[in-house]
DNA sequence: CCCCTATGTTACCGGTCGGTAACATTTTAG
DNA sequence: CTAAAATGTTACCGACCGGTAACATAGGGG
């Protein structure tokens, strides 16, 4: 889906029906035999980011399957490889989330279910790698990630992503030294 | 300027000139009277945000002459009050960025700049409260900062606030025990 | 070849938006 | 009280946007 990179560039609310067509390499009429709606197409493209980043949980899971730890620290680098590929313009559904104040359009009931799933499934890793207050620290890791995407605009990306990788490290080796 | 409730709740660019005339008990006319265009109006609104933060961190520092332990910790506290107060809707200055693609909007560039200033404020701090690595606990709090506005919306905004001053407050006592 | 389906083209609709002109009204000051 | 300055009212403009109707074209399978 090309209209994606338009609505993350110039923002949801800032790219036409016409122009997403264009991008898309067809017409806005062929467009709207497939999609009902704007909001129905910026919902779509919504449900493939999110499919996406859960996806990656799964592969995630499957690489460093019963190792948590390895889990959150992986999840930190891959985290730090999109930030340094990425330049002044935020997180996808962070802007999203932004430009889409209505609490019942449907992309962004998408999207909040998808973050209350992402924090439980950090909670239950927290949990799983014992420390010992899995909320507080699933809570820390998950503000750092969200946090990185806004604060690289001041700090560069490059920068804020060793640093997220930096603290997950060391988060983690001081619970398995605690725990040892 | 209560337009700028309006901008927040609805999104800048969800809000017309009409209706933020009407939420300053006025008409359109005389809006256009005093700011040329809704582009500047926007800019004053995030002029005075940006003020009014610049403004507490004085503040801070009156309170808090000399120890910059004390202003970092009481900065967490501020902010986890401001997180409380608020629902749904993330950090405004945050939201503006998403909703403003263009780089040179004059808006965008205000808050770039007093983003520069209060991580270098922040960097500042962490140096002269003896930190190893100042940069480094400095995006650190930064990011945490950040990133608790839009994480709070999936983990619910009180303990986000808390959780961010514990954690200030465990670095901070953990730096001065290792210089004391 | 022919029919049927998918895609493209053009023109249009109603609505909203940012912004302005012209004029009426109120407020303020001397 | 009066003149001038500020504010309000209405109506409008052009541009754009989301969405649709009607029709033209292409293409693929029998």
């Amino acid at each position: 889906m090309a209209a994606g990179d338009l609505f993350h560039k110039q923002g949801i609310r800032g790219v036409g029906v016409e122009a997403i067509a264009e991008a898309a390499q067809t017409n806005k009429m062929t467009l709207y035999r497939y999609f009902e709606s704007k909001d129905e197409l910026i919902t779509e493209w919504v449900r493939g980011i999110v499919a996406h980043k859960e996806q990656d949980w799964k592969d995630l899971n499957a690489k460093h399957r019963g190792d948590p730890e390895g889990q959150l620290q992986d999840w930190s680098r891959r985290t730090a490889a999109k930030l340094r590929a990425m330049e002044e313009r935020g997180s996808a559904l962070g802007n999203a989330f932004a430009e889409l104040p209505d609490p019942n359009h449907p992309a962004r009931r998408v999207m909040k279910e998808h973050k209350l799933r992402e924090h439980k499934r950090v909670v239950r890793l927290c949990k799983a790698a014992g420390f010992p207050d899995p909320a507080f620290s699933a809570n820390l890791f998950t503000m750092m990630l969200e946090g990185a995407h806004s604060c690289g605009t001041c700090v560069g990306m490059r920068q804020i992503g060793e640093h997220l990788v930096q603290v997950v490290d060391l988060m983690v080796e001081n619970n398995r030294r605690r725990t040892a």
